[in-house]
DNA sequence: AAACATTTGGGAAACGTTACCCACTCCGAT
DNA sequence: ATCGGAGTGGGTAACGTTTCCCAAATGTTT
């Protein structure tokens, strides 16, 4: 009859097996100062015994959980998984576990998500490109540790991790200029969010792009279409600028995404990629590589971001009046099958 | 000189400011029985003045924590988004949060991340295809309330939520036999866990191509490359029946990641899609539907898999005896333009 | 041998919430 | 009048840890 509701094990059975206090478990525990070899031995003896795990409630209430939180705002984008990758990795070995808040969209749904990891505790938050107004995300790190990934701007109350969304912009139309292209347009994600505007990676890239066609003087084949960083969006805008009386002759999509999308509305338009227009994305995920697709795309290293963002928390959180740090990563260019000389 | 610390509003806080008592507080949040409107107006006001949030560790220690925990094997597998979707979908509204347990590779990383969820106070469980040993889903599902999705069996402990997988490889079958197809090869992810074998959609896949190869007398065309559900086990799998003596006209991938790989493959050698070879995938996610793949794929209905997922669970946290469920639900094909004809 | 520092172990009070109980008031029914 | 029950509100002890202290034991210097 094992009836019984099966209690957890808690510190207290541990110390009463090892005939010890508590305390003493709990500085074994978190490998405080002043436990002898002996006292070490003799409670981790009996916290395997009894095959013990310590409660992160408790330990939340009384200091850290030793839980990360990191909020994701789009699960499909596979370069966020990209980032993911190189943030787990940085985290296994350490006592920190990491959670995902999962798919938000809109503002609030962002701010709901954040709020749940603080009250759940968390001992730091990485935020994935997120939409949050800066003085909402300076509140929240006041509050608990934070790394910001993919925006631009200098807080002095988070870290950053970014790509250089400027100089990525450039790579592409420097790539497409000297095959030749002269009408080269753009599919950028409309910022809704204005006073975030200069620091999203979005309108840095859009900005890069101005720039760049500038540079190399091809300041009258700046055409933009504005819409989203989605599928959708990629098919649209891409639909916008087919329907222009002088076709651009490629076109640079701000995410592999929107270059999908894209690439759809170029064939129904019966046009083919690149003999009749070349096109490039932005974060050279997994199916830009994929080959029935072999899209040329930049390449923002998100094994990359990812591990410089969880060095960066780990270090925040061992201290937090660390001055904070902007780290920027150079994107490279990785090209493909979907750009080529334009049409003569 | 605001440099306080900030100390966080408790409910204690609360309880001063509107003058009555921390338990008519949590009274209040709980709405628990026994309080009257005045009360309720007060309290709610006191609240939101003050910008209260319940402390999730302080409540884990004394009941639940509002968290339901989501293990999630591949981020990068679309169809799994689609499955995430479904369940927050139906879990948002209600008091709960979700949080996801990341990418685990093997049967030890994912003991660890499902355990850090347990030890984390989540109120309940959702593990999406765990490869785990039925052993170890029982003994969780003893601890937390559990649904599992994906595994096919029955369980006296957890409830389940799968896809009829038999029938999907039927249909697949079927649809290619009906084009005229007679040697029709299979890729299939090799069951490394004997134990669960039975169990796992993979070889129930496996299981459904065979029986309906031999419904459909074609016994003779039955050909399987064991291979893994990776976009590499596709391209590898597809290279093995590629130089098979005699090739076959057609493949069923048993993922869509895996026919991604196959079309690879298939290209390398020179062969079209589908004059050459026919091929159609499993799960119909996102990139499935994308046209210049456009695969045809079985519809596992990822979102309402999901929503029953969540459902079962909400149901089970409320009464952990009522006894168990097994939802299983029928996938349905979308023909799309991988499949055709065989070659004359 | 005395005085002092260092090491080692434990007692007890937090941390913020909930659950269990009990007390009080106000009814209507006896 | 008395009783019983329903409706409200609050006091208090948990929950499982950690942290602050203090005490005892041991070592080290005068």
């Amino acid at each position: 009859m094992d009836e019984a509701p099966a209690r957890r094990i808690t510190i207290v059975d541990v110390a009463r097996h090892a005939q010890v206090s508590t305390t003493a478990v709990s500085k074994v525990l978190r490998n405080a100062y002043g436990v002898s070899p002996k006292m070490q031995a003799k409670v981790r003896q009996a916290i395997s015994e009894l095959g013990y795990r310590p409660n992160a409630s408790a330990r939340g209430l009384r200091g850290r959980t030793y839980t990360i939180g990191v909020m994701l705002p789009d699960i499909r984008n596979p370069f966020f998984a990209e980032v993911l990758d190189g943030l787990t990795g940085r985290i296994a070995g350490t006592e920190y576990q990491v959670l995902l808040g999962p798919g938000c969209n809109g503002e609030d749904a962002e701010a709901r998500v954040i709020h749940a990891m603080i009250d759940r505790g968390m001992d730091g938050l990485i935020l994935i490109a997120p939409i949050s107004a800066r003085a909402h995300l300076e509140r929240v790190a006041a509050l608990v540790p934070t790394v910001v990934v993919g925006r631009h701007g200098h807080s002095h109350t988070y870290d950053t991790v970014a790509d250089d969304d400027l100089t990525g912009a450039a790579l592409v139309v420097n790539h497409l200029a000297d095959l030749g292209h002269r009408r080269i347009a753009h599919i950028e994600h409309h910022e809704s969010t204005p006073d975030c505007l200069a620091e999203m990676p979005n309108a840095i890239r859009a900005e890069g792009y101005r720039r760049a066609m500038r540079a190399r003087g091809l300041a009258d084949g700046i055409d933009i279409a504005s819409t989203t960083y989605t599928q959708e969006g990629g098919y649209l805008g891409a639909k916008q600028l087919l329907a222009r009386p002088v076709r651009p002759t490629a076109i640079f999509a701000g995410a592999d995404i929107v270059a999908m999308g894209a690439l759809d509305a170029i064939a129904e338009a019966g046009l083919s990629v690149p003999t009749d227009i070349s096109i490039a994305g932005y974060d050279n995920t997994t199916f830009a590589a994929f080959r029935p697709i072999s899209l040329t795309s930049v390449d923002q290293a998100g094994h990359e971001i990812g591990a410089n963002a969880a060095r960066l928390l780990l270090d925040r959180i061992a201290d937090r009046s660390r001055p904070t740090a902007q780290v920027k990563l150079s994107p490279t260019l990785v090209v493909r099958r979907t750009t080529a000389p334009p049409p003569a």
